[in-house]
DNA sequence: CTTGAACCTCTAGTCACTAGAGAGACTACA
DNA sequence: TGTAGTCTCTCTAGTGACTAGAGGTTCAAG
């Protein structure tokens, strides 16, 4: 049994955010001391490192949600968890191809200009006032 | 001389995002009908162009900010300009890196199960749950 | 002059937290 | 047992960049 401070330097989710995991219902309420603190078990302990390890993988709340559901549920399928990480995968492909578009234009348009001169010529600011300066589309 | 809506159609910012521009002081105010309408004119067009282009590039209001205000003194060094494209430009990088590293570990999560089992032996609930079976830190 | 679309302001909601106030609880040491 | 000092409690409000909705007013076409 320990206190959420603990919980919080095991799993390093700062406390708030533990509180905020519970207000949420990814995180079971805890048993309270008499003096109404929450007290921590391993069980706890488990929940919120896999809560942590989702969101550092950038899973929503809500996707958390689920996948916690069906860990309540060991014989259900698995299916909607392959389908749910199979998503997030997706998504974060489109992320990474988004911004290497944007990684090419911002090159582009901070190399045009070496910062000594003055704003009236300068070519990132006539760049974010023109598209039509842009090599592509975004 | 033409409306919100107008200029809304012209540039595909939303008519409440304009407004949302106005107050935080990124677009001037313009005219007013005797109504209390928004009339603007080509100013206030080339002005929003240059907002929404930054903000697809992924700049912050606050860095847009900065940006106008060199445009409005053309006479000013423009070495403020380049740094934050750079600076932009880094971060966009950083962003890439990081979700590089996050599609490598859901593709090795999401492939380790097919979906065609139960929750109890599903891999990606398994990786999840315990950090140990990722390749590298993240 | 009427109709209906567009416009106005204002408030509140989104996501995933973060910050702070003010009060109460716990622990270590004397 | 007293007390000092840290931890914890709840509650409210703020972040960024919008988005949604209510309730009311104005505009332009016919």
């Amino acid at each position: 049994m320990f206190s959420i401070g603990e919980l919080s330097k095991r799993t390093k989710v700062k406390v708030p955010t533990i509180r905020y995991y519970e207000e949420m219902g990814l995180l079971a309420p805890p048993e309270r001391t008499a003096g109404n603190q929450r007290r921590y078990t391993n069980d706890g302990l488990e929940r919120l490192s896999f809560i942590r390890h989702a969101r550092d993988l950038g899973f929503s709340i809500d996707a958390i949600s689920s996948l916690i559901e069906l860990q309540n549920h060991p014989d259900r399928s698995c299916e909607a968890a392959t389908e749910i990480a199979e998503g997030q995968l997706s998504e974060v492909r489109a992320k990474i191809k988004r911004l290497k578009a944007l990684e090419n234009e911002l090159k582009r348009i901070a190399q045009g200009c070496d910062g000594r001169g003055v704003a009236e010529d300068c070519y990132v600011l006539a760049s974010l006032a023109d598209h039509d300066l842009c090599g592509r589309d975004h």
